[in-house]
DNA sequence: GACTGATTAGGATGATTGTCCTAGAAAGAC
DNA sequence: GTCTTTCTAGGACAATCATCCTAATCAGTC
């Protein structure tokens, strides 16, 4: 019980200081002294630092898949599902001015080290993907919706780099409100109601 | 005449490396070995890594300057201008899906290492950002037009983190398409002409 | 209370890093 | 041809890193 909460204290510092700084500027000792462990004590957890990534990415992909299923029992219908994706720029705002989404970033920095791990984080972006792709079919997009799922994701990568370029809360709150008037136009071109 | 060759030759490697690898995952040796020169004259020309990562941070605003600056003298009008603009993710596809956006790419990872040239790297996203609000200007959008360059900027640096993570070619052609859309829709409204 | 396995601490190791130094080669001035 | 400046080479340095090892401590069982 002690290990299991060690062990979940190092994944749980780790994703934090993965997302601030990056995988690669974040050492053992950086995560050791989050936690306040030795790193002797941190390698009887994890053998290697790509264990401890593996491990993070895990729990990021699982804790998506959590928030995605809460949606899709709490939101009525799909239009106000994707909204509720929308929506987490401005929610997570603070976080992604300072260091940008949490997916994306790892991405595009583990692709760069060629890293073996890049296809298991991007099993996230795809995680996003799928969903989303699953929203457009139910609002009746049919063979658009991969398309338009893609156009949000992008969206959402695209408001999270600029607006950790340049810190500039009234752009989200805009582009927002942008891609929710284009999510409307397009719930009535697929499904006729008002 | 050799220095300034040599010189000019670290910048050009450091900068394809910084881009392909990352910033902090290129070491000296790297691009030392890439000119095939010894680390001794490295040091010569550059005293310290960050200034080999401003040299290419200028090199890089040079070249985006003569880019933009090509435009406004051969694109006939503003529209054409930004459309040339949103054209360079199907020009640089491959470069894009194999290390994403080289400005936004840059700034990210500056920005998560606390680096001290973050700034500066800052100022070719704001000379992309400045440049699109004066095409917009051009085009009569007036208060409208530095929301809808940032709203272009934020296009591309989501094309190229998706692009990137999935590598889909036909996703970056149909967002070109959507985009240009978007904007000869604006065009007609700012100027009233069909 | 002794025993066993799980857990922790902290130092050792070898590789890599950015930085620095010194000596020699090249090149141009006089 | 000598001299001075510019350039190049290659090794030395301390710091940092991931990794590994060994010994001590803890918790639960008999």
């Amino acid at each position: 019980m002690a290990a299991k909460a060690t062990r979940q204290q190092i994944v749980d510092a780790a994703d934090e200081l993965f997302y601030a700084r990056g995988f690669a500027a974040t050492s053992f000792a950086d995560i050791a002294a989050a936690v306040s462990i030795s790193r002797g004590n941190f390698y009887y957890h994890f053998k290697t630092k790509d264990e401890i990534l593996d491990a993070v990415i895990e729990k990021r992909l699982a804790d998506r898949e959590r928030l995605l299923a809460g949606w899709d029992e709490t939101a009525p219908d799909p239009a106000r599902r994707i909204e509720c994706f929308v929506r987490i720029v401005i929610a997570n705002q603070t976080k992604i001015m300072a260091h940008g989404c949490p997916v994306g970033t790892l991405v595009t920095e583990l692709t760069k080290l060629g890293h073996a791990s890049t296809d298991n984080a991007n099993r996230i972006m795809t995680l996003f993907r799928d969903w989303l792709t699953r929203q457009f079919e139910d609002l009746g997009c049919g063979t658009a919706a991969r398309e338009n799922a893609l156009h949000v994701l992008s969206w959402s990568q695209g408001v999270a780099t600029v607006a950790q370029a340049f810190g500039d809360e009234a752009f989200v709150r805009r582009e927002v409100e942008r891609i929710l008037q284009w999510l409307e136009s397009v719930r009535q071109q697929a499904t006729g109601n008002p």
